[in-house]
DNA sequence: CCATTCCATATTGTCGACAATCGACAGTCT
DNA sequence: AGACTGTCGATTGTCGACAATATGGAATGG
């Protein structure tokens, strides 16, 4: 069973999704379609596609007549995102503890000894890799396609903001676990209000993890 | 200080989504781009922009090499729209009780009076403007211009699956409107924890209606 | 000196043409 | 007959050219 291969447009969107979230395009910059295009070595069909793509991701903002522009990030939009991201994955969390079969217990189950393995071995781009699997799992679990899109597209803006952070995170890996370990267990053994509770907790602890980052020396500026 | 004039793309988009939302264009129905651009007089590129805006509202698929499809919508859809329905304008609910200030409370306002005219009135094409007024202003003062923007996004959608039950709604337009009052008296109190309960309750109580109908001889099909 | 208008240039928007790909059907082989 | 394969028309994907619009700076007038 084969996905139909990935498009130019979705090809050239990642690339460039993935130098914003690296901060190689910085926050406010001007993104001109004509050399970008040449640079990457497609014509302007393809890379207006990708912006977007992009544009639903929130990840560039495009003005019609003026272009677009790479999204700007600020102690504001961490707890914009933040919020938006405990009402929703609280659901996620609720659902997929109802609702998760065997086969998602297994998978999420893998997805956790992963993220163990990474948190031990201190390897933060797998450590990142991992909870995307968890959570992709759980997304899976709670049977709602549509949360599951919305999700997905939520989700480069999350890695975005959790870059920033990357360094400085190696140490409280351990503790994160304990949170990833308490929902699993929830799931396995189908309490949907705790895991909410649990999620949002973690939830609120990422937040304030990532404004006291960018409160602080943080690459990003203060205000919009 | 003016918006940017709306553009051949979002034009285009939105007389195409309305169509859809009218369920002039069927669910499941495929969209051929040359056919579609010669029917509203343009090409195929603001055509082609204007199915990724489509896309984005989860109007229509977009399958790489095979084109765009309307939406399909069923029991399920309906089910997994109310429920990030919910849980979204919840968080809107609780944050704009917290947040508003005057001018949000007397527009807000404004929407209410326009809202219980329409019930008054049996009006419902207009009762659909005034709670979408409503709701636009709450989130507005909810001051979250991440979340303001995706529930934009899914507007459309709501209106779509509204759209089927607009004949027989005329009833308990009043009974809905009860609804609309509370909320507008939680904010004008600020009582957040309150105002989020009443949408839940809203949400849920939509969420049945809208079933009801689907369920039986509604529109739409039984299952996806 | 500041504000305003106008123009040159840079940039986005739209188009029509061509290339790549898909789906259906007919023809072939076993 | 049934499965496989090649071909053809239809449709989407990509491109380069041109049109429409915005931007910044110079010239003009107060």
């Amino acid at each position: 069973m084969f996905e139909a291969s990935e498009n130019l447009p979705e090809q050239v969107a990642r690339a460039i999704g993935d130098r914003i979230i690296r901060n190689q395009l910085k926050p406010g910059e001007r993104i001109l379609e004509a050399k970008l295009a040449e640079a990457m070595g497609v014509s302007r069909s393809p890379l207006r596609e990708a912006l977007r793509i992009l544009e639903k991701q929130k990840l560039v903002e495009l003005i019609p007549r003026k272009g677009a522009k790479v999204t700007k990030i600020s102690a504001s939009h961490i707890e914009w995102f933040y919020d938006i991201f405990e009402a929703l994955y609280a659901l996620v969390a609720r659902e997929s503890a109802e609702k998760a079969d065997d086969e998602d217990r297994r998978v999420l189950r893998m997805a956790l000894q992963m993220i163990e393995k990474a948190a031990a071995d201190r390897d933060i781009e797998a450590y990142y890799s991992a909870i995307f699997e968890f959570a992709a799992v759980g997304l899976k679990a709670a049977r709602n396609p549509l949360l599951e899109a919305i999700m997905l597209d939520l989700w480069p803006n999350n890695r975005r903001i959790q870059f920033a952070s990357l360094s400085m995170r190696a140490k409280d890996l351990r503790t994160n676990v304990r949170f990833f370990q308490d929902m699993y267990q929830c799931v396995i053994d189908g309490r949907p209000s705790r895991v909410e509770a649990v999620v949002r907790a973690y939830a609120r602890n990422e937040k304030a993890f990532a404004l006291k980052i960018a409160t602080g020396k943080g690459p990003w500026p203060q205000e919009a």
